[in-house]
This record gives structure tokens, C-alpha cells and sequence, in this order.
DNA sequence: CATGAATGAGTTTTCATTCAT
DNA sequence: GATGAATGAAAACTCATTCAT
């Protein structure tokens, strides 16, 4: 089209503008995500990729440009949200003693996600591996450290215990949150308590055998 | 029909068993809840009718006979479900002191679901108003107050929580069995000491409108 | 086989008393006709076999047994409405003089169409001969003579042409009487005036051809 | 490429006609209702959807992308006898004497529908509201009032009449048109002597009241 | 004979995915 | 790159008809 003759001007009009269209199409997956983040809110994982193209306010087929398969538009839903987990964490640690700060993250977990309304919890199953997720740990298991110096945390609890019970406060939460949408914090009450340091407290930690095959499994429950 | 030996030996049972027609069907029947049983294992919810039929080798008409919809088959799947509940409650309060039945319950629910394999937790949803279902309520409700009088079970701790908790955990088994099959006793044990008395605990109960929200929504999570 | 030891007993019951079986068979066989017509007034043709056994009280194997085919039960339900037709015909002649008959058994078979609620005017397409039918058309000729010789009907108008006029009322007030009853009468004026002489008519009837081929195809809309 | 006599034309053609897709589309779409049309005309309206894309010669997706619903389908099939219903009175209106056009327009709608063979009869019924229904009406009342100054119909004759004649007829065409494709024309004479001035002529129209009735009420019978 | 259980082809409709334009 | 038309494999459910009891 700038070419007089040219016949495939669409092709030219790439070579000039290169980041032109790079910038567009950044644009249209971050309006896929966010249209799908929308779907996914109302209908759970049975949302339609038709109207994800629709709320997005693209064709279908750029859709599947972005995210070639519907599992993989789940797995980028899934993705801030293990993002977000580790600013809660981060948060967490900076905002509070070092003695609260594990129970605090807790608390700021189940909270976010009750507020949030997306049912995220189902999504910890897509088979994500990101750095994101890898840092997530390390960071965890420093405020626990911390929880347990101060004599605020049971000393047998693990990581991987803490993994576990956000993964099933979080479920309870996007089983409840419609109807009863205070519920949970009973629940989360009678978890913390379970984790403070008391006399009776023996049981020993899960085999790092069953938590390795956990982890490596998909779908996986696991933070990071 | 008039010499013992006679050879139309059919009309002489459907003499004798009037109901010979009934019990076939009554067979078909079992097979086909064997069968969605069977495929639910396999595929959960999403299963198809036609497999089911595949399955059972009867046709599909037989199935949709017996179970006009298919929710109306996720119900019967789920019945033997609440069934087995309430005898394991009855297990628990025969075969245990009154001061350890309340745990004892909790444990024989979670070691069987997990020995059973079957997801049944995905279908506590069932809006299934069975008057078995009634009837579990009442009874753990007595195991709990016989725990609490012996001292073994913090006071506050309500049949409501017991509920909860048996979900969470059924749910947790259900997504971990696979891969991680005894990762959740590690949890179960966490959960347990939860109840148990000791000097911090003072949170209190979830608000009863809450609660009857819940119960009283669909899908449902409590136990009866 | 008619020997006293016999062991299809059956067969000697039907011997004993033939006609308890008959007229066992008679009953059931009214039952599920009227049974029949009752679900043919609600649902027209779309009616299912199982609604017409439930509603007559028996299986739906009698219902194939005295119709193999929903075929014939609906040509069975059209039966009585062929004798109807044929006592409307005599209950005109007998009732009026011979100059207004005519008209009068129009009348009749609409007015009691109308008042009877049943769609039979789709039921006329059933290829059905049945003696009752055959000696409609003699009687109705008749009627028609009377008439013309009265000088109260156009001298060119034949029975087929009533045929036809009568089909075709009828299947307006199929089509009106349930939101608008009283609709077709105007309708029944209007052709009862196109059959009353007056100067201006010199239509030819239809070809003998025409018609023939008509009475002989099946579906048929004639009389008789 | 480039050259007009390229052997590329498509994407020349594409660049001259940006509709092109839709234009394939729309090709689909008139395939899919010819198809449809043809389906109907065999089997009246039980076909079946997969005949009509079967026949279309595209998938049965792509029948539901244009028509999301069988009844759709048949509306859409409607809507030409409609439109053509409305350019037949134009005709009559145009060709012939204002106080022939009347009669005229009767004879076309009948003849057309005879040599059309489709029993689109049966579609009047659909609750089709199309703007195209709305203004056959008055052009048809005009035909009358013209007819009834001319003195050729009877003056009591309204536009409903003539609706429901059409109806009549139509149903007629449709019943007989494969057995016996000229016995209507009988009919339709004496019809339209009904409609012809004559001394004896005194019914009163129907009430306003009924016909409104059939009007608002679904199916209706009604030309617009 | 009566029963009703069994059958399975057939129907409408949905939706992830592909591909021509 | 974007678009949305096309595809067709399922899936849930229906119902006339057969046949064992």
C-alpha cells in the first residue's frame, strides 16, 4: 500500500511498523485476559472461548492466536494469581512483626481471595510452572522460620502444611462464598489454632516422599 | 407347570416369584449405578450417559428408564454416599469410648473415603434431601456432646464445624489420592489437634445465619 | 396339543370360558381408545403410546396389541368420527324439511365439531375404509337432491363439493377454536351463501377425473 | 499478482470486495434456506435439521450459525411466502381493473401456491411480526374498497374474510395439490361467488372482538 | 393374554478448533 | 495478523416398537 506496485502491502506495512502490531497484539491478549478473568468469574470453567472473543470485543480466531488451546487460557488466568500470592506474601512479611507475619499472610490469603470472588481455587490445578511460582516458597518458609523463633508456630509445621491449608481454605471459600460468604472464617479460626504451639502437638510432619510426588503431580496443590 | 420336571420351567418361576420381572430390572438397575459408579470414578461429573450404558451392556434407554436425568443419576450415586455415613457414625459410637467417638468418626470417614478411590465429595453438592440424610445430623450431634463432656473436644466446636471439616478433608483426599494417597493424614492430624481443648481457644462459632444459609442453599456441603 | 394334560394352560382357560376372554379384551380395547382420543384432544397426533397406555390403565404392550401401530390407533380414533358423521346425516334428513337439510347437516357437523374440541379435522387423512364411510356419500346425495328440487342449493353444487366444503371448515375451526370460537361461523355464512342459487352461477363442477383421484389417493378429505 | 489478469483473483476480488466473506456467507445462507425449503416441501415440518445441511452441502454447525434454532428456520422459510404475498397484491393491484382486482389477487395467491408445491400453508402460523406482514394489510383493504365501490363484491366482505378465504384455500391447495392438482379450482369459484353482490347477502361480518383475538393469539392466520 | 423392561436409532443443540479470506 | 465462517464430534434425551416373563 505504500509501494505502488506492491501486492502484499499488508506484509510492508509489518516491516515498517514492527512494534506497531507487537504493540496491538499485547493489547488484544491483555483484553482476551482480562474478558476471560470476566467469563471465568460468572460461569466457572464452562465459560464459552466465544464469548471470551466477545467480551473481549475480538474474533475468536485471535483468541486462538494468543492462547492456542482453552486449557492454556486457563492456565494464563491462573497466573496473577500466583503473582498475587507472592505480593501476599511479600506484603505480609514487610507490613507485619515477624512473629504475626505468618499468621498474618494467612489471613491476607483467604481474605483477598474471598473479596476477589474468583473461584482461582479450582485453577491451582493447571500445571504451572513459572518463576513466579518458584519464589514463592522460599519466601514462605523465611516467615514461618521467623513464626517459629518467636515461639508463635507450632515447630513441626512445614511448609507444605501451610501449602495445604490455604489450598483448602481457599476451596472452601469458593464453595461457600455465594451463599454464606462469612463461613470461612470460622474455619480459618479453628486452622490457626491448630498451628499455634500447645503442649499436646506431636504429630510429625508428611513424608517429604508423598509431599515430592504431590508437588511433581499435575494437577498439583501446592504454592510454589 | 402340572409334572415337577415339566420343561416350560419358566412359567412355573414366574408363578412361584411374581415379581421374577421386577427382580430383573431391579438387577438392570443395580448394574447401571454399578456402572456410573464405576465411570464416575474414572471421569467424574463429566461423564457420559452412553458410556454408563456401554458399560452396564444395556442400552440407553434402560439407563434413562431408571434414572430420567442425569442428575437424577449423580443423586443415586451420591446416596449410598450419605448411607455409609450414617453408619459409620453408629460404627463410632459403638465401637469406641464416648470420649474418643467424635474422633473416631472423623478418622473411619476419611480413612475409607480414601480407601474407597471414589470421588464422592464432588458430589456432596447433590441437592439430596433423603431422610437418611436427616438423620446424621442428630446423631454425630450426640457424639460431640459426649466428647465434650469427657473433656476431649474444645467446647465451642459445633456439629456445624465438624461438617465443614469433614468436607475440607474429603475434598483434600479426593484431590491428592491419586498421586499423593496418605498426604492428607498429616493434615487430618493437624485438623484434630484443632479440636482438641487447650487454653488459647476462644474463638467462637460460626453465626447461625450463616450457617442456615448454607444448609439451606444448593449446592449444600453440610452432612445432614 | 387340546389333550387334558396339555401344559399351555392358557390355551385351555381360553378354551373354558372364549368369551370372558373376549370381552375382557373388548373392555381394554375401549379403554384404550377413549384413552387415545382423550390425548389426541391434548396434544393432537404428537400424542406418545406411553401417555395412552397410563392413561387407560394398561401396558403398553395391550396398546400394541389391539393397534400394532400408532398408525392404526389413529386411524381408530378417526373411526367413530365417520360414524358421527353418518348419524348427523340422518339426524338432518329427519329432523327438517327436505328444502333446508342441506343446510342443516352443514351446520350440524360444524357446530358439533366446534363443541366436541377434538381435532379430528386432522384425522381425515387417515386411509381409512370402513363400510360406515361408504354409505355416507349415498345419504348426503340425497339430502342434495331434495334440495335442488326444493330450489334451495345451487343446481350445479355436489356432494363433493360438500366434501370439501366440510373439510374445510372444519379444519379452520381446528385452527380457531381455541382462541377464537365463534370465528368460523361467519365463515359458514359466507359459503353457505356461495351454495344458495342466485342468477350469476355457472362454475362447472370439478372433473370426474380430478375427484376420483382424489377419493382413491390417500390422504383423502372426502366423505365417503 | 498485480496484473488484472492475474491468476489470483481471489485476493484482487477480496481487495474489491471487502464483504467477500459475508458474501460467502450470505451464498451459505441462501443454500441453507433452499436446502431447507426443499426439505420442507418432502417432509413438511419434521425434517430434520442434519437433512437440511446435508442436503445444503455444509455441516450442521453451519446451519445453526445462521439459524440458532429449528424454529428460526421455519420462520425464515416463512418469510418469502410473506413477501411474496405482498408483491402479489402489488401485481394484482397494477394489471387489472380496479374492480377485477380483488378476484385477481384471490386467483394469484392460488395459483402461485398450487404451482409453487410448497406447503408453506403449514407456516402461516408462525408468530412472524417481519414489517413486510404489516403492510400487506391496508394495500389489500384497498383492493376491496375499490372492488366494493365498483360494485363487484359484496359490501359486507371485509379484509378479514379475505384472510381467512386465503387460509382456507391455501390449506386446500396444500392438502390436494399431490393427488388432485386442479380440484381446488372448483373450490375457489364457488368461493368467489360467495364473495359476488347478490340480493339475498345479510351476514353480518365477524365480531371485531373474535377476530382481534385470533390476531394477537399465536399461530395465527392471519396475511399481515 | 397382559405387562412393562429393553432397545437404539434419531433429534436438537453445543462448542472447541481449524482455516479461508 | 485479525476475523468469523465452517466444521463435526459429542451429548442429553425421546419414543415407537419388540419381546421376555
Amino acid at each position: 500500500m505504500n509501494g505502488p506496485t506492491d501486492g502484499t502491502s499488508d506484509h510492508a506495512d509489518a516491516k515498517d511498523r514492527p512494534d506497531r502490531l507487537r504493540c496491538d497484539a499485547a493489547r488484544n491478549r491483555e483484553r482476551v485476559l482480562a474478558a476471560a478473568l470476566e467469563v471465568y468469574r460468572e460461569h466457572g470453567p464452562a465459560f464459552t472461548m466465544e464469548e471470551v472473543a466477545a467480551r473481549a470485543g475480538v474474533g475468536i480466531g485471535t483468541v486462538y492466536r494468543r492462547f492456542p488451546t482453552k486449557t492454556a487460557l486457563l492456565e494464563a488466568i491462573a497466573l496473577p494469581f500466583f503473582e498475587r500470592m507472592l505480593s501476599q506474601v511479600r506484603e505480609a512479611a514487610e507490613n507485619s512483626e515477624p512473629a504475626e507475619a505468618a499468621e498474618v499472610l494467612i489471613r491476607l490469603v483467604a481474605e483477598r481471595h474471598a473479596a476477589d470472588g474468583v473461584r482461582t481455587g479450582r485453577l491451582w490445578g493447571s500445571a504451572l510452572s513459572h518463576p513466579v511460582r518458584a519464589r514463592i516458597g522460599p519466601e514462605v518458609e523465611a516467615l514461618l522460620a521467623a513464626a517459629r523463633a518467636a515461639g508463635t508456630l507450632r515447630p513441626d509445621i512445614t511448609y507444605e502444611d501451610v501449602s495445604v491449608l490455604l489450598w483448602t481454605l481457599t476451596s472452601l471459600i469458593d464453595a461457600t462464598n455465594d451463599v454464606s460468604p462469612n463461613i470461612w472464617r470460622r474455619y480459618l479460626e479453628l486452622a490457626l489454632d491448630g498451628l499455634r504451639p500447645s503442649p499436646a502437638n506431636s504429630t510429625s510432619p508428611a513424608s517429604r516422599d508423598d509431599w515430592l510426588r504431590l508437588v511433581s503431580a499435575s494437577p498439583v496443590l501446592t504454592l510454589g
